[in-house]
DNA sequence: TTGTAGGCGTTATCAT
DNA sequence: ATGATAACGCCTACAA
């Protein structure tokens, strides 16, 4: 029961108490109910030792009771430092980025950190405002996921004066700090695992072209045909779009061919989904006629028929070193080397020798 | 080319220009270009009629070429509002909660709001502290996506003083607004499909007991069952946990049984995959010698082997409904009402006729 | 050990 | 139509 007439100090002509809808308590109120000045108040909330214990404690009980909560908009104010960062992805309602996302506010979280969340949807015009809106946020650094369009908005990125790091972005070289999974060694592996088997007619179902990912696994299958001496013909290699549907239809352009292949390559476990649905849409059987690989390793890769031969790409975890990275930077160390994330091969069921 | 020399009228004595990294320019940056006070920029920047037309172009022109960003920490300050909304869910690595965050978002950016993101990993603790992390980020309102303990902390949501909307919470009624999918309907009218289909050993898998979705689930396929006279026999409910692995062991119980069932509902989509499993690995055929279903409709649910039959629940449309409820409720509109949606069955390829 | 006095970058309320 | 001036809630000197 503590008194109601406590701020004698105050009371000449409180100029009609303004009538707040009595929002959060500030630092002032607590302040008044624990008769000390606010920047005791502050400074007993950060465990200074600058305070007597005693005080300390009780001001703390006070603002517990009180049900205080520090208003970090205010303190981001003064201290020019938000505590927060910006996250743009390309899609969320996507496994990979999902796990990703998860990994870095995970990461964040841990160390006092909150996180914007901004989806551009592919679009280059809703990702140039969703960097602005970070920008008038005032986020102490900024992490992009697979980005297609990422370059375009490097100049704003970097004019904001804030650390990035990019995970899988798809114009690299522009930023350094980046996290990025070993393509080329993936693909290459895979491939000459199918080699390994027997086939030789292994075709490739890529991404868009022009995207960096694509064109390092394409790079890696290019060589591992290359190193047995397989030539690459041309009809082998075609495009999809990182999706089911559009790998639908170019498996359908595979089996087309006069010599369809034996196995088939494809850019990620999406394109390898919907290969396979293509595949056994014709009756054909996977890995009896077709060997189909993916890369990613996402959920889903245990669960088809047959499970799928991947590359695991350990995308919590890269969340998490993106933001460990972006901690560093953000703390002022500019000794933060990028990280390539090696690739492991996860052989599962939809792969087998060649038939005789 | 702007002149180099126009800031005469402060050039007196400017105490050695405490040289700072040359951060983002402050509205009284732009002032003193512009050669008017602050509250001219201000006004200008926000297309108030009370500023001449010229000279708001004029400052809108020179706020543009020096990349000036007004500060979201300081306006919040002042006006009390972020614009800003505070998300939480169980995890983002997850198809379902994907969906609904990226319906959130959009519909948050559509209408000029910035959205944290939080992840609870389904652990108390960290709700409790992502939820206080909102707090003192004095985020203007908060949507929590299909908590499992929501209940816990609702007061604690509520001191908050904000609009909270729930999606497909557990443990609903302690919050007026929210959106949520019939899920009895829902249940019941994939059980009346099975029925109808000739099955009467019909089982059901569920999630963990004890929440809400679950219930009312069971209760649509009890009801369904009951409606035919079929006696729900006890060994025909058994639980998961709404992800493959623990389905995976309920579907072997169920097919140990001695008369096992000739269909299944599945508490979700990622449940009957783990059945779907189970059923694959003892060599049965579905929907030969079992059918099954899902709930949700993820995007895997069309590529599984077969594909599910299931219910479609609108997982980005929730979420924008999520979002424009918020929306109004932080407008101050009291009359929001809590909206249901309504259950859509889809037919695929993984029920049929019971076999004769 | 504590209190007083700025100031962070805005918007809002007065004047003019 | 524009300019002073005062908040907003906090932190950080500096003073006591």
């Amino acid at each position: 029961m503590r008194g109601e007439s406590e701020d004698k100090t105050t009371e000449i002509a409180q100029p009609a108490a303004p009538r707040q809808t009595l929002h959060q308590p500030s630092i002032k109120d607590i302040a008044k109910l624990a008769r000390v000045s606010h920047p005791t108040v502050s400074r007993a909330l950060q465990n200074s030792p600058l305070v007597n214990a005693a005080t300390a404690e009780k001001i703390r009980r006070i603002a517990r009771e009180a049900g205080y909560r520090p208003s970090a908009v205010a303190r981001g104010l003064v201290t020019q430092r938000t505590r927060t960062i910006g996250l743009v992805v390309t899609t969320v309602a996507d496994p990979f980025t999902g796990e990703v996302v998860s990994g870095i506010e995970q990461a964040a979280s841990d160390n006092g950190y909150c996180v914007y969340l901004a989806d551009s949807n592919a679009d280059p015009e809703r990702e140039k405002k969703v960097v602005q809106a970070f920008a008038e946020q005032r986020v102490d650094g900024i992490i992009v996921t697979s980005s297609r369009v990422g370059a375009l908005h490097l100049p704003l990125l970097s004019e904001m004066g804030v650390p990035v790091v990019l995970i899988n972005d798809q114009h690299p070289g522009l930023v350094a700090h980046s996290v990025l999974i070993s393509n080329m060694d993936g693909m290459h592996e895979l491939t000459e695992y199918l080699i390994a088997l027997g086939h030789r007619r292994i075709a490739y179902i890529g991404d868009q072209s022009g995207y960096y990912s694509d064109t390092e696994r394409l790079d890696g299958y290019q060589i591992g045909l290359a190193e047995a001496n397989i030539y690459a013909r041309p009809e082998w290699m075609v495009h999809g779009n990182g999706k089911p549907e559009a790998a639908f239809r170019a498996m359908e352009q595979l089996l087309a061919l006069d010599e369809p292949p034996t196995a088939v390559c494809c850019y990620n476990d999406m394109t390898a989904l919907g290969a396979l649905h293509s595949i056994h849409s014709h009756g054909l059987r996977v890995p009896g006629d077709i060997s189909i690989t993916g890369f990613d390793d996402l959920f889903l890769a245990s669960y088809t028929d047959p499970p799928l031969t991947t590359i695991r790409q350990p995308m919590k975890r890269m969340g998490q070193l993106a933001m460990e990275n972006l901690l560093k930077l953000m703390a002022g160390d500019e000794s933060v080397p990028p990280i390539k994330i090696k690739a492991e091969m996860i052989v599962r069921g939809s792969t087998a020798k060649v038939r005789a």
